[in-house]
DNA sequence: TTGTATGCGTTATCAA
DNA sequence: TTGATAACGCATACAA
C-alpha cells in the first residue's frame, strides 16, 4: 500500500510537501500540488490511520460499550449503533465495539471501563444496562480525559442523549382521549418515573382519575397477568397504555384468552415499536422512539467534545421526540 | 499513560529489558523481572496497541461490515456481533463496525470494500446484504491477503459460516408429524432452496405429498393472505411451517381473523427465534438459531484465518445446528 | 543476561 | 515555497 515516500518519490518532491499538498493547507505551488495529487491518485493513496494517530496522539476511534445483562442482545442497540456509526464516519471517526459482560462478573466490568480508556479512544459512548454505574464511570472518565455519552440512560447527573419517554406517553394518551376512550388504564412498573409521569400528568390535563394497575416486572408474562387484573376493574378500562411493547403483548396475549375484542372492547398502546409490534395480532399502536436519531445524537455531540467545542448552555445532553405509530389495536 | 520508557527509568534498567520481562520470552534475570513486573503494575502499564501495529504490521482489529438495505437494523444482527466481539476479545483482537449504504448508493459501497481494505485489518467479517455481491468481494479479499468470512451467506463458493437450515425445517416438520399432524403444509417463497428442500425431504421420508403455498414475498401481511389459501384447502392442511418468523406470525394473525383456532385447529411453527416470537399470540414454535455460536465461529474461523493457520479438510465454512424451540403454536 | 539503535508512516519543527 | 529531520511507542537485529 502506497505511503507518503511513494508519492514524494514519484511525483519528485519531498515528503513534507506531499504532507501539505494533501492536506490542502500551507503553501505548496500550484502545478507540484497537481503533480502530487495526480500520483497518490495514481497509486492510490490511503493516509495509514494508526501512523496518523501514533503522531498525533488524537485518535481516530470511538468506542462503543453496549451490553450489559439483558441488553446485551436488545434490537434496539442496533439502529443506535447504526446511527451513530454513519455520523462518526462522516466525521473521520471509525467505531469499536465492545460488550458488557453479564451480572456475576460486576467486577470485570469495572475492569473492562479501564481498558476502554487505556485503548485510548477519541470518545466513549455507552449503553445503559453496562457494569460500571453510571455516575462513578462518568467521572472517571471526566478525569481521563475522554470524552464520553450515554445513550437513553434515566441517571440526570450524566451526559447522555434521551428520548422524550413522557412526552411519548402525552401523546399517546391525549390520543387515546380523541378517540372517544373513557377510562384509560396505565400497566407498568411504578418505578420507572418518566413514563408515569407523562401518564398521571396527562390524565390531570382531561380531567380523569388516572387509574394505575402496577407490575412487578415488565415482562411478558407479569402482562398477560395484569390483562386480567384490568378487566376485573368496575367499571373496566376501554383503553390501556402499556408500560413497553413487551408488556403490551403480553396484555393482548391475556385479553385474548379472556375473549375480549381489541380495540372494539378494549384499546392497547404499546411503548418502544420494536419490530414484535407491527407483527401482532392485531398490530400494536405504539411509541416509536427514533433510535437511529438517537445515534446520530450521539455521535454528535462526541464529535463536538472531540473537537473541543464548549458545551451549550443547558449543557451536553439532549432530548429526541417521540412519535406515535398507530395501527389496528386503537 | 506509562510507556516501556516509564517502566524503564521506574526500575532502573533499559526499554529492550522491559519488553523482554513482559513478554516473558528471552533471558531476563528473575530478580529484574520481578522488579519490572511491579514497576509495570504500579504504573498500571498497557501496551498502546496502535505503536504495536505500526511496528509489527499486524493489525489488532477485525473491520465487520453489516447492513445493507433491510437488514441494516435486524435485530438477529446484534448477537452474532456480540458473539464475535466476545471470541475476538479473547484472542485479542478488538472489533471495528461499519454499516453499508442503503440500495441506491451501490457504488459508494463498492468504494467502501476499499476504505475496509484501506484500513489494514487483521480480517473482514461480512454480512449478507452488503453492497458489493460475495464472490467479487471475496476474491478481492483475496487477493489483497485480507482474511474474511462471510456470515450466512447463501454463496456456497464463499468462506462462510452458516445455520443448517435444512437440518432445521427437517427437525421442525418431523416434530409436527410426530404430535399427530397429518397435513402438513409449506408456507413460503420459493426461490429460497434450502428450507424447502428440508421440507421436501421430510415429507417424503414421512412418505406423504408435500403441500406448498408459495408467496411472493416473506412478509408479514403476505403471511396474512396465505392463511386464506390455506384454510380454502379441500382437504384443509392441519399444520404449516412457515418460512420464518414474521411469516408465521402474519399466518397467525390471519387464521385469527379467520377464527381458527390455534393450535387446536392449525399448528403453526416459525423460523429464526425472534424477539417476536416468543411475544405472539399464542407464543410460536419456531427453529433457533444460535446467532451468539455463529458469531463465535466466525471469529474463530478468522483468527485461525490470521495465525496462519491451514484451512481444514473440507474448507473454512462451518454449517451449525438449529434448534427447535417448541411454544404455545404447536 | 542486558543495552543501543533503528524503523514502522505520519505530522510538526525549523531552517533554507 | 520547499526539504531535512525529529518524534510518537513499540519491537527487534545486533552488539556488548
Amino acid at each position: 500500500m502506497a505511503r507518503l515516500k511513494d508519492i514524494a518519490e514519484a511525483s519528485g518532491v519531498s515528503i513534507r510537501t506531499v504532507g501539505r499538498a494533501l492536506k490542502g493547507a500551507g503553501y505548496v505551488h500550484k502545478d507540484v500540488r497537481e503533480r502530487v495529487l495526480a500520483s497518490a491518485k495514481e497509486l492510490d493513496y490511503r493516509p495509514h490511520r494508526l501512523a496518523r494517530s501514533l503522531r498525533t496522539g488524537r485518535s481516530h476511534e470511538v468506542l462503543v460499550l453496549a451490553g450489559g445483562i439483558g441488553g446485551q442482545r436488545d434490537e434496539l442497540h442496533i439502529a443506535k449503533i447504526a446511527g451513530m456509526e454513519r455520523a462518526l464516519r462522516a466525521g473521520d471517526m471509525a467505531l469499536g465495539l465492545l460488550f458488557g459482560l453479564e451480572d456475576q462478573a460486576r467486577r470485570q466490568n469495572r475492569d473492562l471501563l479501564d481498558e476502554l480508556i487505556s485503548r485510548r479512544p477519541g470518545g466513549i459512548a455507552l449503553f445503559p444496562g453496562d457494569g460500571p454505574q453510571a455516575k462513578p464511570a462518568a467521572r472517571r472518565l471526566e478525569v481521563g480525559g475522554v470524552p464520553y455519552i450515554f445513550l437513553d440512560h434515566p441517571d440526570r447527573d450524566v451526559d447522555a442523549v434521551r428520548h422524550d419517554r413522557q412526552q411519548g406517553v402525552h401523546e399517546a394518551v391525549t390520543y387515546l382521549a380523541s378517540r372517544g376512550r373513557k377510562r384509560i388504564a396505565y400497566v407498568g412498573v411504578i418505578d420507572e418515573r418518566s413514563r408515569l409521569d407523562g401518564y398521571e400528568r396527562t390524565m390531570r390535563e382531561l380531567g380523569r382519575p388516572p387509574i394505575i394497575v402496577p407490575m412487578p416486572k415488565p415482562t411478558w408474562e407479569d402482562g398477560r397477568k395484569a390483562a386480567s387484573a384490568v378487566a376485573a376493574l368496575d367499571p373496566r378500562p376501554d383503553a390501556i397504555m402499556g408500560y413497553s411493547d413487551i408488556v403490551a403483548l403480553g396484555i393482548l396475549a391475556g385479553l385474548h384468552e379472556l375473549g375480549i375484542k381489541i380495540p372494539a372492547e378494549i384499546a392497547v398502546i404499546g411503548f418502544d415499536d420494536r419490530m414484535a409490534a407491527s407483527l401482532s395480532f392485531p398490530p400494536l399502536t405504539t411509541v416509536q422512539q427514533d433510535n437511529d436519531a438517537l445515534g446520530v445524537a450521539a455521535a454528535e455531540v462526541l464529535l463536538a467534545k472531540v473537537r473541543g467545542d464548549p458545551p451549550p448552555a443547558g449543557g451536553w445532553s439532549r432530548l429526541l421526540p417521540t412519535r406515535l405509530i398507530v395501527r389496528a389495536s386503537t
